[in-house]
DNA sequence: ACAAAAGTGTTGTATATACACCCATGA
DNA sequence: TCATGGGTGTATATACAACACTTTTGT
């Protein structure tokens, strides 16, 4: 693997960083690295990496995710392009960010690994490098893809409530929306379909549903709301 | 100046490419540069060139656009960064794209050079390397933004008139506009504003508008169409 | 007077918003 | 029986889409 000391100083060399999202106990959540040395030893940064001689840049972005918490087969998405002059202090370096969507249970980190968190991403710890507006990129992206696709689905467990999607949506956007007009929208597209079961907890149930397949094609395009 | 020949084999480089559009005689023209070497000699491709250590990547794409067509001062907006392994044959070359809105007359080139030339957006010459690829996405960006904000005034003279401005929605989105529709959303907007000054022609003369101050500083924002 | 482009309103339809109560269950 | 979250409908306002004729000028 590549490492900053082995690469000539006067060129600029191309790391990809990527901003992964979580939903956990409501709370929008990132993923941070903790830095064991300087620069910005101590503070935390997006976990990334050193784009490879024979890998794209996606495949360099799960490579990432895969060497950082073993998650695989996740939604990810190019975000921006970062490359100030002296945005890391050693050298220059150019790094193309992506950002994923998992669900908590996705990620397998090393027992006993503090170094490798999740982080509420709305009050983030000290954050290393440019990183910081990294991730209020990521928030800014993310939250506009949620008011105009169906990606929220990438967060949730396989069935969910109505009540628990809109409790996702809720955190992320960080208003409250009418119950109402909420599962009217969400119903009226065809992105929806219950599971048959309901869940059981200290008083009425609520039905179950599960983003039905053909949603997995219109991530990209289907404005869920207009 | 950085060339292919200067470096290393092994590390990916970073080039940036402009995808530089305009309107010429009602039609969606972009900026090509014909190759006089192979690969790909002959075919047309984005102007581009290689990032510098003191430059960041925005002042890169201005760079091309100054050595190119002694473009200046114009808007610029990062598009996307390509970096599959094999996309130039030569070596691993991770291009980021911007996209440019000029107006034609912004453009200079030698006298007599026609290897700088404009070609149609939308039925382009033969293309080199995956540039057609990048002038595909770059046109359906544009027509995003054109849809959802006010860049269009970039493409246009100073002043012109309400006809001019929804031809050239019409010649970028592909579609006939309703005119009584189009001139009570624009105008609904304050973004336009008359310049007191009509344009007489062989006929009915037309009010001349110019777009306001403040919408320059909501091309981003502003929805002109929602 | 006529050709050609500029300019102008209304109506129906669809969509978004605001809002409050009853239902089913477990304790 | 009560506490808790699940589930439901309507009325109003706003935004969009469809549509055709009159006005002004130059020749």
């Amino acid at each position: 693997m590549n490492t900053l000391s082995d690469l000539p100083p006067e060129l600029p060399k191309v790391t990809v960083d990527v901003v992964i999202f979580t939903l956990l106990n409501d709370e929008l959540k990132v993923l941070l690295v903790q830095r064991p040395i300087q620069p910005f030893a101590g503070s935390w940064t997006l976990p990334g990496g050193f784009v490879q001689a024979e890998e794209s840049l996606e495949e360099a972005a799960r490579r990432v995710l895969a060497e950082k918490g073993r998650i695989s087969n996740v939604w990810l998405e190019q975000l921006y392009t970062f490359g100030e002059p002296h945005r890391d202090p050693r050298a220059r370096i150019i790094t193309v960010t992506y950002f994923a969507l998992i669900r908590p249970d996705t990620l397998q980190t090393r027992y006993g690994d503090d170094t490798v968190a999740w982080h509420y991403a709305y009050d983030p710890p000290v954050i290393g490098f440019d990183h910081a507006d990294i991730i209020a990129y990521a928030i800014q992206r993310l939250r506009y893809k949620l008011e105009y696709t169906a990606v929220a689905f990438q967060l949730l467990p396989e069935a969910f409530t109505l009540t628990e999607l809109q409790n996702a949506y809720e955190h992320i956007l960080r208003e409250p929306l009418d119950k109402r007009n909420f599962r009217r929208k969400v119903l009226a597209t065809d992105l929806l379909e219950e599971t048959g079961d309901v869940r059981s907890g200290d008083h009425r149930p609520a039905k179950l549903f599960r983003f039905s397949e053909n949603a997995r094609f219109e991530i990209q395009a289907r404005r869920l709301f207009p």
